[in-house]
RNA sequence: GGCCCUGUAGCCCAAUGGCAGAGGCACGCGACUUAAAAUCGCGCCAGUGUGGGUUCGAGUCCCACCAGGGCCA
């Protein structure tokens, strides 16, 4: 028998383009050039090609090994990359490891195995199954990020932040020694909160901040103050901040890496915020440009609006309140807000600081100052998203002290509560009880004034107004609005016209709320009580881990406290050997932090350089680090002169950078943020050629599957349980189907290893493939996988005598609906595959494969376009009969086909008519008629006729090559005054 | 609560604003077979979540609602 032998085949040909580097891409050049690109490009390199960089997001190397959800993208990706290179361009597809991180090294942990060894293990097995799958990775660029060859540039990297500043007047990072050129030639003085001051141009002003008395030379200050100041510029630096704490995990997190329920992304364990000394990276001085450059890349839009959200955004203004006692001479004596609302000004009747806003201390008043310390303590062992909540009672304390509004000179009270976040804005709000709800429901509960200033809508009084209104009289409602707004059951958050907004000045009333906010800017920036701002919710990035499987820093600490950055030319500096690289998890919210580093042998923890004795940092990076690059590396990944070489990345990411990047929505925020950061300061320091590195994103969904629960609730093996009737039943028990997310912890995985053993990967990769659109979730269901595999086994059978092993290819002509049928075909497949409808694909390809059933040989000129359309869904079998029709050549690299136009055009065409629209007969007529001809064939249609019968007809629409409509009225048919459509 | 995505046959999914059905699964019938599986052939099933609107014409565009999923509060 000569039957589909999937095991054997796909095991011959992943051999063969493993010995005959069929998916090696060559790198432009010759090496070792001024580029400093790595030896070994150019050979084999042919530059008349355009290049196409298609890249699947960074896997961790998990123990578990794969699942069938997976290879989703990954199979996505490898058809894109074999379709492109058999149209004509220079394809890179690389793959590696991320391989730094917490389960490793949790893993390692709870079984005593160093993470290293762990991390060889999974990747090897990863390696393993991404192979059997026949995907076409250059493997030669692999990388892991756990390869000190590979973190020696994330550590550099790391130091190009720390050595830079950014400009906020060019918007753009340039090296620190700049700054200090400035300085020391005197373009900038220093002022009292350390802010840069200039005496150029009034915008320039602006933007650092303005003028102040205090200004002091660079030259007058200390060395060490020097030094300090460099590092309140610096991208990457030190500082107590409050941190996510977390004791289970012996670490702290990013905020990114907090859930809403503030519990740890990884394990859901309990988080703390508690002030630590931590490196951060001034991620939020790209906030403008992270926001807006969102334009030049060609994401899903939901992408986009997840980062535009993420970065917050927010236009209003600061507004600095005098307090009431002070003399409002100096920074101290006011209290500066930020609002979104400017136009409400003239409602703030009261202001509320963050418990920890530093002024609370000096202007609480004795009597206060009891009851002000309780709360502060009370409210520190709240976390954040607690603290947001809605719909709790609202606390909060009484001050004491008050301020003036500015615009009336009220006098407030000042209030500290904890629904105020020091980490937004100034940490302090100027309350409109009226407008926000929050503000509304603490006023309402302290018995605070509430002070409408903009007039609502007609409905919303209907709604909100107290029960003993007439609900019908608008000019009731709205004099009873103005008069007790406390007595509405919300706080109207719309916008309309000003009412009771009035001073001296200036006048908000009957203006709408755009309008209203530019008068009160404008009169704030006159007056010196603010300016229009704006302000974004991303904090800056807290870098460092208390973590053993990370990348050290490559930082230094002097005996007096000094940082000083390692060398370049000493990098990297590498992880220590280390017995017990346990972290100190502990379930005590105020265990002191302890790195696993702090107990490295001494004589990596010290470095002596010209007889002082520094210390290393003891923190690690955090998994993200490695994966901000990764995809710059692959370019060049062998270079160790640099972390890519010029030509390389020139000529890879080209103007747009890479052109397909695939991978899952999760990832939506964080790491896609991250590395366009990281990106842009390698950018403006003019280390690589594009502003985004990630010219087009593609999300690929999830596969789905059933899972199962007990009665407990608990998930039981997906794999074992047993359907009887619509019931089912695990070891005899009863359980409840669910639904969700193929992975571990639904305990419905399913190994893409048992699908190959059973049906080969090709019919793996096609099932994948045609289970639907690849941006959408899907359910799999091992049930249908026969339907592909069957036809791969047609597809044989076609080519392949099962009985003789005889080629049933011939070279007898196709007839002419087979032909048509073929060119259909082309192009059917063809714009699918540049669309990614690969189900689509798939499906043309089953249609033509059906018509070669009922033939007994199949003609050369169908077989020869057939297989290498089919060759990148189902590369495999592709090959073996491409090599059986007597090619000496591969499938995978055969042009694509191209289809004749001519054979697309039919003699005749079949025409619907429809009369008003509904469907009342077909007509064919020849392909060449014209509209006229048509009419007349569609008129002539028995029961089209019997449908206008008696009818005038008003409109002819003729849609060539589609269909005919008849709009018919009353009447008699005239010629007069009927209107012919044409398209 | 706000925003985003998705609702087409028993199921998965096709359909540049133009005849709702390409393909697959499941199911039924037939052929082959001692029988079954496999294979081959034939067949079966919806008017597109609901209600409006735009249009000569709406699964497709717009509005509201419902359901499921996601993101942010």
């Amino acid at each position: 028998m000569h039957t589909y032998d999937y095991t054997t085949i796909e095991a011959r040909w992943q051999g063969i383009w493993e010995e005959r580097g069929t998916f090696r891409a060559p790198n432009p050049g010759t090496g070792g050039d001024s580029g400093g690109d790595s030896g070994g490009g150019g050979e084999g390199f042919d530059g008349g090609r355009p290049k196409f960089y298609v890249l699947d997001m960074f896997p961790y190397p998990s123990g578990v090994g794969l699942h069938v959800g997976h290879p989703l993208g990954y199979i996505a990706t490898d058809i894109v990359a074999r379709y492109k290179r058999m149209t004509g361009y220079n394809v890179l597809h690389p793959m590696g490891y991320d391989s730094f991180g917490l389960p490793a090294e949790q893993f390692a942990v709870e079984h005593g195995v160093h993470p290293k060894i762990t991390t060889d293990k999974n990747i090897a097995n990863m390696t393993r199954q991404l192979k059997r799958l026949g995907l076409s990775y250059d493997w030669d660029r692999c990388l892991e990020t756990t390869d000190p060859g590979y973190y020696k540039w994330t550590q550099w990297i790391f130091l190009q932040l720390y050595k830079s500043w950014f400009d906020p007047i060019v918007q753009k990072a340039r090296p620190i020694r700049e700054l200090v050129q400035a300085l020391e030639a005197g373009d900038y003085d220093i002022g009292a909160d350390g802010e840069l001051v200039s005496d150029a141009a009034d915008g320039v002003m602006d933007t650092l901040g303005g003028v102040e008395p205090g200004a002091r030379k660079w030259t007058e200050l200390a060395p060490d103050q020097q030094a300090r100041l460099l590092d309140e510029y610096r991208l990457a630096y030190l500082a107590e901040v409050p941190v996510n704490w977390c004791p289970a995990l012996g670490t702290v997190l990013a905020n990114e890496e907090v859930t809403n329920e503030g519990k740890s992304d990884r394990g859901n364990h309990a988080v703390y915020k508690r002030p630590m000394r931590q490196w951060m990276l001034r991620i939020t001085a790209y906030c403008e440009r992270l926001a807006d450059e969102l334009d030049q890349v060609d994401w899903p839009e939901p992408i986009k609006l997840m980062q535009r959200n993420w970065i917050g955004r927010s236009e209003g203004a600061e507004v600095h309140f005098p307090l009431a006692f002070g003399s409002a001479e100096s920074a101290e004596d006011v209290v500066t807000v930020f609002t979104t609302r400017p136009d409400t000004l003239f409602g703030a009747t009261y202001m509320v600081l963050a418990p920890e806003h530093p002024l609370v201390e000096s202007l609480t008043t004795d009597e206060q100052k009891q009851a002000v310390k309780d709360y502060q303590s009370q409210t520190s062992a709240r976390s954040d998203i607690d603290r947001q909540a809605e719909a709790k009672e609202k606390t909060g304390v009484f001050t004491g002290a008050y301020a003036l509004n500015p615009v009336d000179n009220d006098k407030v009270p000042i209030w500290i509560a904890d629904y105020v976040m020091m980490g937004y804005g100034t940490g302090a709000i100027m309350a409109v009880p009226a407008h926000d709800p929050r503000d509304f429901d603490f006023a309402r509960q302290f018995g605070l004034e509430i002070k409408p200033v903009v007039l609502p809508t007609k409905d919303w009084l209907k709604h909100h107004s107290p029960k003993d209104c007439d609900k019908d009289d608008t000019h009731d409602l709205m004099a009873h609005y103005v008069a007790a707004a406390k007595t509405f059951d919300a706080a109207f958050t719309g916008t309309g016209a000003g009412i009771n907004s009035e001073n001296d000045e200036v006048s908000l009333n009957g203006k709408l709320t755009p309008e209203a906010k530019d008068a009160m800017i404008g009169w704030l920036k006159q007056r010196g009580f603010g300016k229009g701002t704006i302000q974004y919710r991303l904090r800056d990035w807290l870098f460092s881990r208390q973590r053993y499987w990370g990348e050290p820093f490559p930082i230094l600490h002097a005996p007096d406290g000094r940082i000083v950055p390692v060398d370049e030319s000493d990098l990297p500096v590498e992880l220590p050997e280390m017995e017990d690289f346990k972290p100190s998890a502990s379930d005590d919210p105020d265990a002191p932090p302890q790195t696993p580093l702090s107990r490295a042998p001494d004589s990596w923890k010290f470095v002596e350089v010209d007889g002082v004795k520094y210390t290393r940092e003891l923190n690690t990076m955090p998994q993200w680090a490695g994966s901000c690059w990764y995809y710059l590396r692959y370019l060049d990944a062998g270079n160790d002169e640099r972390f890519v070489g010029k030509e390389a990345e020139r000529y890879w990411m080209g103007d747009k950078g890479i052109d397909l990047y695939v991978g899952g929505a999760e990832h939506a925020v964080l790491h896609l943020l991250y590395s366009r950061f990281w990106h842009k300061v390698l950018f403006d320091l003019g280390h690589v050629g594009t502003a985004e590195p990630f010219g087009r994103l593609f999300n690929q969904g999830y596969i789905q599957a059933y899972a199962y629960t007990d009665q407990r609730g608990v998930y039981v093996e997906a794999e074992k349980v047993q359907e009887n009737d619509g019931a089912f039943s695990y070891e005899g028990r009863p359980v409840s189907r669910e639904f969700g997310k193929m992975g571990k912890s639904l305990k419905n995985a399913v190994s893409p290893d048992e699908i190959c053993e059973k049906y080969g990967c090709d019919t793996l990769r096609l099932y994948e493939m045609y289970l639907g659109p690849l941006d959408q979730s899907k359910v799999w269901s091992t049930r249908d996988i026969v339907g592909v595999h069957r036809f791969l086994q047609r597809l044989w059978r076609n080519f392949v005598d099962e009985e003789t092993g005889e080629l049933l290819v011939v070279s007898d002509k196709a007839d002419e609906a087979l032909k048509r049928k073929l060119h259909k075909t082309i192009k059917r497949v063809t714009d699918s595959m540049d669309g990614m409808a690969f189900n689509v694909a798939i499906a043309a390809l089953i249609e033509l494969n059906n018509e070669l059933v009922r033939l007994k040989t199949i003609p050369r000129e169908v077989a020869e376009n057939m297989l290498p359309m089919l060759s990148p869904m189902a590369p495999h079998v592709c090959e073996e009969l491409w090599k059986r029709m007597g090619h000496d050549g591969l499938a995978s690299q055969t042009d694509w086909p191209t289809h004749d136009p001519a054979m697309l055009i039919e003699d005749t065409i079949e025409y619907p008519v429809q009369v008003n629209g509904k469907l009342r007969g077909k007509v064919t007529v020849p392909s060449d008629a014209d509209d006229a001809a048509i009419e007349v064939a569609a008129r002539g249609d028995e029961n089209v006729a019997v449908h206008m019968e008696g009818k005038t007809v008003r409109k002819v629409i003729v849609i060539k090559g589609r269909m005919v409509n008849l709009v018919v009225g009353q009447g008699e048919d005239g010629e007069e005054g009927i209107r012919r459509f044409r398209r």
